[in-house]
DNA sequence: GTGTTTGCAAAGTGTTTGCAATTTA
DNA sequence: TAAATTGCAAACACTTTGCAAACAC
């Protein structure tokens, strides 16, 4: 959470730059979204939140391509893909490690620093595998007791 | 994983009774599921899962009712859903505490018993929530590398 | 110019639902 | 028999795909 995050200066030089020492030209509907995404300020966001910031910027990029597009940044490493509803995808703008809080009921992500957790005594990955990576999620419901 | 459990005994007094003490009417469709899901050995399952092993056992029972009747299961406690791939919801019998690995590759989960984690210093809820469950996945990769 | 990317609409996937017929207690 | 449950098929929500037009280098 960069408070103080240049804004206007990210948009000039960061992003395209950041497309492209990964390889990925930068389109003016990769531009957009990168810009909408990678403003300093870390989110959990799906598909149609995306589409939803690009139509609130009155910009255009199509669903389809937003859903590429999300792909694409998460295969680089630019975002990371959050397993919590298998309803819908979310993905995460902060790609550093650390882990969430999801709530059940609102259905919103919130972010927990790593050194809240004490993670060493991770058993090691099996046979011929390697961790790709461990997910923590802190499952949160009303606190009305039902089951 | 119990390797001598006796699954005849199961069909006939354990696997009713399992329903009835939960407030489940103990219909056919719900007995079959019931004794192929809680049948000694812990499972991680999809609907469709579910729905060959009843072919396998010449059983009749409908999509739908297997979705439902997953649903009702994880309702009253008797399985767990793990959110691993947004694609497919998978469905756990081993209700205790315990984590998983998941192989990104073959879509394979593995249970982790909670003694290889050390998870002391979990952070605790936030405002008016409670802690409904801890999802620990292990997410594993092919050994070749590429990012 | 040439290969890549985009957008649309159509297809696909897993899941849920409406409702008449069936089953349970 | 009254209420709950089932099965089918249609509806659904989200996601992916095929392909012609547009774009980037």
């Amino acid at each position: 959470m960069i408070a103080t995050y240049n804004k206007k200066k990210a948009e000039k030089d960061h992003v395209p730059a950041l497309l492209i020492e990964r390889g990925i030209r930068p389109t003016r509907q990769r531009l957009v979204l990168a810009t909408l995404l990678f403003d300093g300020m870390h989110k959990h966001v799906t598909a149609e939140d995306v589409l939803a910031m690009v139509r609130r910027r009155r910009e255009r990029v199509s669903l389809a391509t937003v859903y590429n597009t999300l792909h694409q940044f998460t295969k680089c490493g630019l975002l990371n893909e959050v397993n919590v509803d298998q309803a819908r995808s979310y993905f995460d703008t902060n790609v550093s490690a650390h882990y969430h809080f999801y709530d059940e009921e609102t259905g919103k992500l919130t972010d927990i620093p790593l050194d809240s957790i004490q993670t060493e005594c991770l058993p090691s990955a099996p046979d011929g595998r390697l961790v790709s990576r461990v997910d923590v999620t802190i499952r949160l419901k009303k606190k009305e007791v039902e089951a």
